[in-house]
DNA sequence: TTGAAAGCGCTAACAC
DNA sequence: GTGTTAGCGCTTTCAA
């Protein structure tokens, strides 16, 4: 069906340099083992043939292929449009390609898929490990890896109680600090609009509301659960949410965003309520990307290291695939960015 | 080094299932031809064991490794936070996905090596093709995969006269419609924040200039090269590029950016200098991301069919891998979508 | 320091 | 419909 180049083998060199095949696989893998004049001659034979050594065979033979699975279970429309998960892809493929790794990533059409994607990738031995993102059901997915030994790494806890092989961030600390710099700035009311109950399985660990919380209890403000309202990332979700408190909490002055997408879609909501920045309402972004940076110079901001944690799972994963049995969890601190200095940027004018 | 988890084998099937190997094949492979009671017995040993199949070795066999690589020629860092080569890499993931195809993402640390890792992953047999995105150098590369008979597309065209194996986004139309419409909301001097020269590798064929040009010819306005400069896509290049047009040539009133978040820099200097939306200065973007629909509703954008783009060269890639000897090229058209109608939401007060 | 032979797990020919 | 055999291109004993 397809054409196939002819290309060289290794029993080609081996033939042309007159030496065995395995002194040929010795130079390629183990070159120190062999004398310099025939390291010489293999490598010249090599480079006449333009030989490349098949990457398929060697894993075959030698059970691993030197690729890792980055599996996603949300819709590839969502993923690729969302900078945060970019960024821990980022990290992910930085680690991995410095130590001569591969990366596939997947994306399955439909949630549900993604746990099969991940099973099917890794017991074909498409790849060696897989690093996988939270979501329902992953507690199952674990339990099967963990069972048959096969390497794993969660971007975030899976699952309530995991200590191992997870590189999570706890946004508690960066929560607290933005909730006590709104509160020394004067907010009473302080809406919250957090991540979606159930993402990562245990609600109850939500650290946004933790750290919030913590300093609400420390300023003794009273927790006002109505202020806390879940989003799901999104500008939408973000937009949606600040209307629905705003215009039901008139009191609410200020809103701690767990994404910067979410403090986009809230400024918009802002604008479009007539709302003046700083004047009627503060809000603080929840990743701190680049972009939001630009584009919002002035908006305050938790950290989200996203390229950190990408990077971490990384490195953990190669740790796995070298034979370390099991890799304790790495929990990643937040911290907060203030930047509220210049009054932003708005006119009564954009809300026509 | 590594534990390996001990894994059932097709054989482990066929002495299971009291068949021979083959027979277990074709219930995998092409279960048409095997007795629906084998078939049943096969599959009960399967789901039993539960038996995987080899990915490796069956590509060992078949020549072929079910995997394309999209390779990109700049640091990750860049990348990962292109918003329009995610949208790429979206569309290439989700026609390859559909079916059955891994895809392998890469981005060399530094951009001589891309072409080597293009060549690396192919030669290799990592891949059994390649989606690459042009840059200089490109050309080497492509004959050498034609002169090999490796199937690979390009993201654009990678050399001039490029007739085979690529999906071009056609900018002219775009940009034509966009300086019409510019010129019949009043403005006289339009300054181009266009590609950079010799992204392409053919720079005379910029589409943004040719589309630009042919819309100030038809209305009989004068060409001032001097109002066209360089960017590289980002944010910043867009910011300078603004500031420097704007304060040597103060006349031009209205810009045309190539990329969205050159737009944004270009925004974020109009601001900068104190210059109000519509009355002082008009701009363009150039990718009509769906972010930069909700952050700025109000700017007008040439629209990138980034998505489309990438999908058709994995549907590309895809015909490539099943025998065509080679694929036409196809070209994309942007469009324009005008979005002036409410004023840009801008004070005086944000220039602090 | 080098080589011969076996085999990784699958599929393609070719029988039966 | 089904089974036997021989590889795919490497690496890995083991021996020389």
């Amino acid at each position: 069906m397809r054409k196939e180049p002819r290309m060289a083998t290794l029993y080609d060199v081996a033939a042309l340099a007159g030496v065995s095949p395995k002194t040929v696989s010795r130079v390629l893998n183990e070159s120190h083992l062999v004398a310099e004049t025939t390291r010489k001659r293999v490598l010249d034979a090599i480079s006449k043939l333009d030989y490349h050594p098949n990457a398929i065979a060697a894993s075959l033979k030698r059970k691993f292929s030197n690729t890792v699975g980055f599996v996603v279970p949300y819709g590839s429309d969502f993923v690729f449009q969302d900078l945060n998960m970019m960024e821990q892809l980022h990290g992910v493929h930085d680690a991995l390609t410095q130590e001569g790794y591969n990366v596939v990533v997947s994306a399955p059409l439909n949630k549900k898929d993604a746990l099969h994607e991940a099973i099917r990738l890794a017991k074909r031995r498409n790849v060696d490990g897989i690093i996988l993102y939270p979501s329902s059901g992953i507690d199952r997915i674990i339990a099967e890896f963990t069972y048959k030994g096969l390497p794993y790494v969660t971007l975030g806890m899976g699952f309530k109680d995991q200590r191992w092989n997870f590189v999570e961030v706890d946004m508690a600390e960066g929560a607290y600090l933005a909730t006590k710099y709104l509160i020394a700035s004067g907010h009473r009311y302080i809406g919250l609009i957090t991540r979606p109950t159930g993402f990562f399985n245990y609600p109850e660990n939500d650290s946004y509301y933790a750290g919030y919380n913590a300093a609400l209890v420390e300023l003794g403000i009273t927790l006002r659960p109505e202020f806390i309202r879940e989003g799901n990332f999104t500008f939408e979700s973000g937009y949606r949410e600040f209307r629905y408190l705003k215009e039901k909490y008139p009191e609410i002055t200020a809103f701690l965003c767990a994404s910067d997408p979410m403090a986009y879609g809230a400024i918009q909501a802002m604008k479009d309520m007539q709302l003046k920045w700083l004047e009627d309402v503060e809000i603080v972004a929840g990743d701190n990307l680049p972009l939001t940076q630009k584009i919002f110079p002035f908006l305050s901001s938790i950290s989200n290291p996203s390229y950190e944690q990408g990077r971490q799972a990384g490195k953990m994963i190669i740790a796995l695939l070298r034979g370390q049995k099991e890799m304790p969890g790495i929990v990643l601190k937040a911290e907060f960015i203030p930047r509220r200095g210049r009054p932003f940027p708005i006119s009564p004018s954009s809300n026509l």
